[in-house]
DNA sequence: CATAATTAGTATGTATACTTACTATTTATC
DNA sequence: GATAAATAGTAAGTATACATACTAATTATG
């Protein structure tokens, strides 16, 4: 039983790829942050005032995952936290103007660094696969 | 910036999406074991007496990763870790007759659930996708 | 053949990723 | 309006995943 053709494996290596070619990227900027700390950070500058279960939702990470992600950017300097006044269990989260300043700068890297995910593929295949790979999330499996 | 659209963030939404279907089929069953686990007994069926870093190399885990992996099948029984008297550093890794009998048992099962990966899919838009995931492995981003 | 360079595996530290259980609060419901 | 149900976040536990540094052993090189 050969598992290198089954979806699975295909999907974990290809996974392995995508996060590091990121954090080579990263790392060759002298940028410290992972595809995970971008993802929040992104999410928090188009929508300030969340809170993390909604940072979560939005970027489907686990709540106790996203919990410790925000630590970190928190330590960085890069997130805010303050109670939700209105609701005391929640943090509204805000982006420091540290933060706004890296995400600014990181934004365009990011969006080159996606080409050199699939640099095997042309064009018109990468399009495709990200057709089929949406395709695939489209409805949860059983 | 919208991030879901970008091929990191589809890949890693696959890639839980992949481990999650895993994860319930294993469940369901009665099983204990994830699919690093299943990945690495099986690379040892079907070639006894390997080492732990060609078992990492085939099925392209990280050194230090595996040896925590073969830990966790030792201690349920599944494998069994002897010296290599020609290479004293070495382990030469074997299935127990446990572990044997456990993997006949899981092979058909995790060959039927990997349809269930992908079940939005058509036939062939999913051979089109397993496709072009080999190809954007086969050689490594810069 | 002595020394340098490699290699197998472990240890440590950091960062996801998810489960279950817990506290504190808020919302639903009777 | 008291109580039940739900929700936000944390804590603890397990399992990848990888970098770096370490020990022990092997191989290369002079």
């Amino acid at each position: 039983m050969d598992l290198s053709n089954l979806p699975g494996h295909l999907i974990r290596k290809l996974h392995q790829q995508s996060t590091s070619v990121f954090q080579d990227r990263m790392k060759a900027g002298g940028f410290d942050l992972t595809s995970v700390q971008f993802a929040a950070l992104n999410t928090l500058d188009t929508n300030e005032g969340l809170d993390q279960a909604t940072v979560a939702q939005r970027i489907a990470y686990d709540r106790a995952t996203i919990g410790a992600v925000i630590k970190r950017l928190e330590q960085k300097g890069l997130v805010v936290r303050r109670r939700d006044q209105a609701d005391r269990r929640a943090f509204k989260l805000e982006l420091t103007e540290q933060g706004k300043a890296l995400l600014e700068e990181l934004r365009p890297i990011v969006l080159t660094l996606q080409a050199n995910i699939l640099p095997t593929l042309s064009e018109l295949e990468q399009a495709t696969l990200l057709e089929l790979m949406a395709k695939a999330l489209k409805s949860k499996a059983v």
